[in-house]
DNA sequence: ATGAAAGCGCTAACAG
DNA sequence: CTGTTAGCGCTTTCAT
């Protein structure tokens, strides 16, 4: 029964060497001759060697730490609580290989903190860096640093177009172009739409305006009048109060697209069909408004997945050896009253 | 560096035995006095034990194979392809800890090609039977066969409601009432809608069945009509003709729930507004549809996570020998224009 | 630069 | 019924 696969061994024997210098070889170790090196990597083709993981992790005592750098997930902000999820149970599976992960997490509108994490991580030498590039001058400073230790960047969530980094994450722009979609199948054709985004100090503009921007590409050639409300500020009233101007002012309006925030405007909406409604992320407040009916539909952005998937690819750097340096994105699930359970397995 | 965790020696001490015994205690191999496995069982207990996966596997030269019993993808039912890639990849990943699997497919139409697909598993004994319980009655006797010699069985894509066999795919009343859901905010509030059930001979008309009553529970208290054609013939034209001359007479028609077989009446629509289409799975024919705007949107099952997913619980069974026995439900993922491509890789 | 050899934690065969 | 022991394939140390 046993499937018999060629090992360290065959490779030793057929190059008419001994264990050592094949491990050197294969691990890229140095103090081979450039001969019997030639000799080794030719036995390990013709043999067709393939490396068994389990023997290997089995006596190396070698431990892969991974420094993950992420928001801190707040009852204002609880966004991030889906990674912590993801991440832990990515932890549990990949142990046994001699991956661990270390996790930093800053205030997403603090770019103070976001660089003092920077500094811990880079004091201390992780081999891998998986995170949410949230501050870009910073970001760009710290993976260049990185890069020059050869210690191989992630990001998740958030990409910076002008680096050339691995991402895991959804595609910004086309999600804004679904909700377009959406609101199109669902809406007469002759009413008006409002893009509603509410931001806070330090928030990553950029994320907001590509979701918008993928949005307008969709009603480029279609003939809509689509309103536009932005506010920065904390101040929940002016907010609300402004909502309500706009909306009693423009009847036309049935669709509202909110980029960000959705659930601090939820609350004035009425329970009704009078308004279709579509925004952001499976965070708690916004589920409670889906299932009173206020939020139409949300578009999530798999959190869970991003954090899991994330640090599996670290698992293919690090153990398997392998390059990793597309971007991947995820799918961009519509959830609504009736399929959110099947999403939701923290609920 | 090395995480100096305790191991069967550990144990072994503690409980002042050899390892022997105790790798007699964790595997249930028997042959050990009532005492002494008493103090092992202690021993695990007070010090945390928790065995070491990469080398248990690295000694053992077992290897586990488990029977995947599924029909076959036709270029008239390409729905199973995509389970075969689930299967392929999670075979690669899972390899090296001694899990394989082997492929048995059947004529969905023919209970013959399936009842002589289980003749062969039972004649070969496997540690695992992954199946698509297509055929009611032999499927229960082929289950109790399995259960007398202590096989685990897992069924996907479809289940069998009277036998508690652990389970993964959708929800599918859940399904249909995600459908009507969908229909609801996307039709004005006058308009009524068609039920179309197109099947073969040989098909599973349940399946088919709880999606349409689960779409006709939302619309349970309000105030639709909702008119239903179904065909089971092979009869291409007459089914068209029969779909047009239904919507021809019924102008109020606007939305359209097609519980089986979407691609071979989308040709008949018109590629507009008028109606809103909606109809499951990513097979080559929908997704064409989807892309010309025939079909509006489009009900995944996942069969990717299906396959994949499943072999994995299998693995968590006989590997690290955890118990399995509840019902996964993926969820159920709205497919339209603008994400399609995030949900097929292959395209 | 290379070879020999000692384990990593566990399984399984065998002796007691 | 229990203890001993030889490996699984690889890494790592220590001689050579």
């Amino acid at each position: 029964m046993k499937h018999k696969s060629i090992g360290i061994k065959d490779i030793a024997k057929h190059a008419g060497v001994s264990t050592g210098p094949v491990d050197k070889v294969l691990n890229n170790r140095g103090g081979v001759s450039k001969a019997t090196r030639q000799r080794i990597l030719q036995a390990i083709k013709e043999l067709e060697y393939t490396p068994n993981i389990l023997a290997s992790r089995l006596k190396s005592a070698k431990e892969y730490t991974i420094a993950v750098l992420l928001p801190e997930a707040t009852d204002e902000v609880p966004y991030w609580e889906e990674h912590h999820r993801g991440l832990q149970d990515v932890v549990s599976d990949i142990a046994v290989f001699g991956l661990a992960i270390e996790i930093f997490s800053f205030n997403q509108n603090d770019n103070i903190s976001f660089s003092k994490q920077i500094s811990i991580i880079l004091s201390k030498s992780y081999d891998g860096v998986f995170m949410v590039p949230v501050f870009e001058d910073h970001t760009k400073e710290f993976v260049s640093k990185l890069k020059e230790r050869k210690i191989p960047v992630i990001f998740f969530d958030t990409q910076i177009p002008s680096l050339e980094v691995p991402f895991i994450g959804q595609h910004t722009e086309d999600s804004g172009y679904l909700a377009a979609e959406i609101l199109y199948k669902c809406l007469p054709s002759l009413s008006d739409i409002l893009i509603v985004t509410l931001t806070k100090k330090d928030d990553n503009h950029m994320h907001f305006k590509s979701r918008e921007n993928g949005f307008r590409k969709f009603f480029k050639n279609k003939e809509r009048s689509i309103l536009n409300y932005k506010n920065n500020s904390d101040d929940e009233e002016t907010i609300k109060s402004d909502l309500k101007k706009i909306l009693l002012k423009s009847p036309e309006i049935k669709g509202i697209f909110v980029t960000n925030g959705i659930h601090r405007i939820a609350s004035i909406l009425p329970p009704s069909n009078e308004y279709t409604v579509i925004g952001y992320d499976l965070i708690q407040q916004n589920i409670e408004h889906l299932n009173n009916g206020i939020i139409d539909f949300l578009i999530s952005q798999r959190p869970y997945s991003q954090a899991n998937s994330g640090i599996r690819l670290f698992y293919d750097i690090l153990i398997k050896k392998e390059t990793v340096n597309s971007k991947i994105y995820l799918p961009m699930d519509i959830v609504m009253k009736s399929n959110l359970k099947y999403y939701c397995p923290s609920t």
